[in-house]
DNA sequence: GCGGGAAAGTTTGATATCAAACAATATGAG
DNA sequence: CTCATATTGTTTGATATCAAACTTTCCCGC
């Protein structure tokens, strides 16, 4: 049953840990590979205290000044009652602004604020860096590949498609 | 306000939305593939409520009878104290034991009753179809690598690598 | 115009997670 | 043996997240 990596039969008692078939598992591995990413993210962007998600939605602002909640929870695949607290710590912050629209005053359009362009390109050499180090670990000759299985996946799994 | 400092165009009114760099960035479109698969395992087995975590919990423990929760927790890549309230409720539920160790009286030794090995059986039906979905969107010829790579990753961004 | 349904955001409730502080126990140095 | 330190698991505090219920506003058909 295939070890994993450390592969063993050992007890349990100290060093090698079974994991059984998970070690083959795509999901588990993947699950392990974002959140190695994200913890790494964090750590390098600690000081500054904008985690990868924010980083995301500042990117996303910044790309699409004027944009509403909803269509940026899309893009940043969260849910718009997520962004809810996250734009308020950020608007807090005065990274972001929002405004009320005319033609549709249920609507806020975001827009970061200079503030808000500064951090963002602080952060974006900490992403840069870190995709840097992401480019290394996969591999110049393998990066399209992966990229393309991963939004295989993305695509494949998005909401009802769990046939 | 006299906003719109890029002056460019406005919100994208429909769904053309500009990521920006971040569609080709591998820690975005990491995070997104993990979550499409832990959403789609989670409404695989709804019904069970066990999420992928807890899944994972039970093979790691079915496969390492009485290991304890540090080690659990090292295996699974959780921190000790999120095992805390989850063995909590597996326990509540009659899925695991903890025993006290006579050797260690700090420590717990952890096991699967046998409604806890039911379960584990049952889901891991699930995580073979919801494997089996992933191993067809990833492509035969290309799981190895794409495993090795996510190895990879988890590997060189491990704790303190970010060097 | 007037309702009824749709849409944008917010609120609330439930999980999951980490990190730091803590209590109980173990281990090792003198 | 005793005390300092390490380790195991729990508690607490802070985030992040989703889903569902809710409020306000919009749009459509009549």
């Amino acid at each position: 049953m295939a070890d994993g990596p450390q592969g063993a039969d050992e007890a349990p008692a100290d060093a090698q840990i079974r994991l059984g078939g998970l070690a083959e598992q795509i999901a588990f591995n993947l699950r392990l590979a974002q959140e190695a990413s994200f913890q790494a993210f964090a750590r390098r962007t600690g000081h500054v205290s904008l985690r990868p998600g924010r980083f995301a939605i500042l990117v996303i602002i910044g790309n699409n000044p004027g944009i509403s909640q909803t269509m940026l929870g899309a893009a940043a695949g969260r849910d718009k009652s997520t962004l809810t607290p996250a734009l308020a710590d950020l608007e807090k912050r005065g990274l972001i602004q929002r405004r009320r629209v005319a033609d549709d005053r249920r609507s806020y359009a975001i827009s970061l604020t200079p503030a808000g362009e500064a951090v963002l390109r602080e952060l974006s050499i900490h992403a840069a860096t870190h995709d840097r180090q992401l480019d290394e670990l996969v591999g110049a000759e393998s990066k399209d590949a992966f990229l393309a299985i991963l939004r295989r996946i993305i695509a494949g799994l998005a909401d009802g498609n769990a046939a």
